[in-house]
This record gives C-alpha cells, sequence and structure tokens, in this order.
DNA sequence: CAGTGGTCTAGACCACATC
DNA sequence: ATGTGGTCTAGACCACTGA
C-alpha cells in the first residue's frame, strides 16, 4: 500500500498529483491501462469513491480517458503542452501535419517589410533572419512557412538554424534565446497563390489557397515572431476549437 | 417537489439541464443565490450527491460559483458567456462583424444533406430548417451565413426565426428551445466563389473566399447546428488569439 | 461469466459564513 | 447555533466489455 504525506491537502487531489507524477514519468505509458478504480484503492487504502474523483479530474482534463467496461486509459498527451499546441492545420483524415519534419528551402539575412515591422514593432529597415520551409502531407506539399526572426533578440538565428533545422521553432527559441512563447495571434484570409507559391505546391497561378498570417509574443508579452503558412485547402484545414 | 421526464438520461444531467434553464429564463439572475444542495434535493426528490453533481458540472463550466458556508450564486455572465464570443470574423480596421443587424434573405424547410447530416449525427435525409443571412461591414456585403437546424431538435424553427430575425442565433436557441450553446468546432478553408456567392457578395466568379464550416454543440455535448461562414478577407479576416 | 466504469443513495465529519 | 458547501465512506444497481 503507497502511503501519502499526512498534509492537510484533501486525500483526491493528493492521489492525483500522486497518479499524475506516475503518468509523467512514464509508469504508465500513453495508450496503456490503468489500474482499476478498485485495485487503486486498495492500494492507497481508500475508499472507491476517493480514487474515483481523483481519476474524473484527470478525465477532465483530458490527462487519461474512460471507457466503461473497459478501463481508464493514458491519453497519448502530444496533445496539450508540446510545441507544436498552436499549429491548428489538420489533414482532412484528422493527422495534424506538423508530425513529419519540415523540409528547409533556405535561411537568409533580410530587412523587415513594412507588415513585418508593424507586426512585430520595430524599426523599419531592422534586420533579422528569414527562413522558408515547406510541410508535406500524404508525400504531398501542402504548406509553405515564412518565418522572421529579428536579429536583435535572436542574433546568429540564421546559422543557428542551418545547423539546427529544428522540427520546432518554439522547441529553437526555448533552447537558444531562453523565449517560451505562450500566446501567438493568427489573422487567416483566403487569396490567390502567387507564382512562387504555385511553384512549389505544384498548384496552378491564381489557385485559391489559405493564408495564416502569426504573431508570436514570448512570455513577458513581447512580440519575437512573425510567420506566414500558405496552402491549398483541399486535403487539410485550419481547424479551431471554441469553449 | 418538481417532476422530472422518465427518459433514460442520468438523474443528475436532467437536473443540470433544468437548473440551467432556471438560471437562462431568469428564475435566478446573475449573482443571486441558488437554493442549497439540500433544499433542491428535496424539491426534485433526489438525493442530495446527485443534486450536487449536477452543481458541480456547472461550476466548472462556470455557470455558477460556489462559496463553501455561503452558497452557489449565478455567475454574473456578462463577460463570458456572451452570444457573439465564437465570432471570430473581424473588419481590418478591428471591428467585429457582428454587432450590425444580420440581413435575412431567406428560411425555408430543407432536408439535411451528407456533410450537414454527418457532422450533426443525424440520420441522412433528416428535416431542419435551413436559413441564410448576409453580414455587412463598411456598408458592404462581406459574409453569407447559411445555418442549419435540426427539425426534431429545434421544431417549427423557420416561423420563429422570420417572425424573430434575431441578431444572434444563440440567443434564439436559449429563448426558444433551452439549449446553451457552450462549444463550437471551426474548420477554415479557402476555396473558390461559386455563382451565387460572387452574386451576394458583388464579388467575381473564382475569386478565392474564406470558408468556415462549424459545428456547435450544447451543454451537454449534443450537436445542434451546422453553419457555414463564406466571404472574401480582403477587407475582413478571421482572427484567432491562443495561448 | 467476471470485471469495468457510470450512476445513485444515505450517511458521516469538517471548515467556513452568518447571525 | 445553524446552515452552507467540501470531503469521504460504503454500499447498491446498471450497461458495457471481453474471454
Amino acid at each position: 500500500m503507497t502511503m501519502l504525506k499526512p498534509t492537510s491537502k484533501p486525500l483526491y487531489q493528493q492521489v492525483k498529483q500522486h497518479l499524475v507524477h506516475r503518468v509523467i514519468t512514464g509508469e504508465w505509458k500513453p495508450g496503456h491501462l490503468l489500474p482499476s478504480e478498485t485495485k487503486l484503492a486498495e492500494e492507497y487504502g481508500l475508499s472507491q469513491g476517493t480514487v474515483r474523483k481523483a481519476i474524473e479530474e484527470m478525465a477532465s482534463e483530458g490527462l487519461v480517458s474512460r471507457q466503461a467496461g473497459k478501463g481508464t486509459f493514458v491519453t497519448s498527451h502530444e496533445g496539450d503542452y508540446h510545441p507544436f499546441r498552436f499549429h491548428k492545420f489538420f489533414s482532412d483524415d484528422n493527422q495534424r501535419i506538423a508530425k513529419d519534419e519540415a523540409v528547409f528551402i533556405s535561411s537568409r539575412a533580410a530587412t523587415a517589410h513594412d507588415r513585418v515591422a508593424k507586426a512585430l514593432k520595430l524599426q523599419p529597415g531592422s534586420q533579422g533572419c528569414e527562413t522558408i520551409r515547406l510541410r508535406n502531407s500524404n508525400q504531398r506539399p501542402v504548406l509553405i512557412e515564412t518565418i522572421f526572426l529579428p536579429e536583435n533578440i535572436c542574433p546568429d538565428a540564421k546559422n543557428l538554424l542551418q545547423h539546427d533545422k529544428p522540427k520546432s521553432i518554439y522547441l529553437f527559441l526555448e533552447r537558444h534565446y531562453n523565449l517560451l512563447i505562450t500566446r501567438v495571434v493568427e489573422q487567416v484570409r483566403a487569396r490567390a497563390a502567387t507564382e512562387q507559391e504555385a511553384k512549389l505546391l505544384f498548384l496552378n497561378i491564381n489557385e485559391p489557397v489559405l493564408e495564416v498570417e502569426r504573431v508570436a509574443f514570448s512570455l513577458g508579452g513581447e512580440p519575437i515572431e512573425w510567420r506566414t503558412m500558405v496552402g491549398p485547402t483541399d486535403s487539410i484545414h485550419y481547424r479551431n476549437d471554441l469553449d
């Protein structure tokens, strides 16, 4: 029987905390079955109702999912606190367009044009690093990402990016600049594909594409990154879940 | 003692639905104190635990807030539950495209086509009410809304809508059917305008438009409404704020 | 069939608010 | 002192799952 610290916190909270710990440390991996309420109640020396309340909170937070008759399973929590949580593009068969490695097209020094400078509150003509990547879905290029990072905030980004080629820019910003992105604002539009876009995405020119323009802010509320994501939406879409 | 319908739904769900109704209809107004669990349990002829579970769900959804020793209060849902909180369209000068009255084009009985039936989990061929509205920005039509409401959930919607012409469908659903919309899922795509759309929006045919397809769910998690919102994005955009 | 989670009951004790 | 919600227990019955 597992012992709990004799704090004043409610027992079900302590149980929840302990169960979360066991999930995080990998004792129960994503997709795996947890012991039944009865077993856990016995293990912790508590009633089933108390353990139930702990598990129900975890379920409501999406850490586990419950199925009557089968049991409680650890959710594959690729979903919530990972660096792709801002990525809203999904294929029409419900796969997130971010798992596969992005293809790096180029990474070069660039001047912030008006649209970028305004969004990131930079002096007009400020220097930075512009990176272009391509994302695939079902072996087909579906998304062009154009990413601008200001030189004054992210010095030497060009070389670091060319060396790292990270899957996630936000993981890269954490590692190299200690910048944690906590908020993004996106503007979504429909427009015709440019010649360059049509070429990269194997489209006809003037075909409709979705353009997402994003500004990412750090923990302190400072605008850090500007990017656009452009692609056709016949086999993928932008999904938004609101409550 | 209040009677509940002898359906197969769990009692606490029925109690919750009924309590929500009493809040919406103004029996208990924002800021007011609800009867105690004991009183309500007595009133409904159920155990305190069952009523408790109903109230706890309402609290977790922010409809009421609880204070030990004092009681349960209706949340002043001025800020959070307002009916336009799901409306993500803004003009490029940052005005929300929803304040002005929508122009009603038509409201007619219709059969749910495949896309609708699948999204709302209806039998193929189910009946319902299809409403088309137009929204303006700066004296120009910019958004076509096509709204489908199932007949079995929203009986007589056609006549009620033609009579009311409500600014907000969700306010309408609350008033007439006691349905509180708490969650929507949207899929956003870019595509070419159809002939009819081009005519209504003063566009050339095949011009790129943004299409937002939405499914709205009630408090109980049941899909209620299907709609699309279609428009050009040269003077407006779809904005998403993520943290 | 036995085991699981889902629902519902009926009690108990506690800390906190109010009067 | 009384009433509130917060926690905890111990049982009951159900529907669903899988062997």
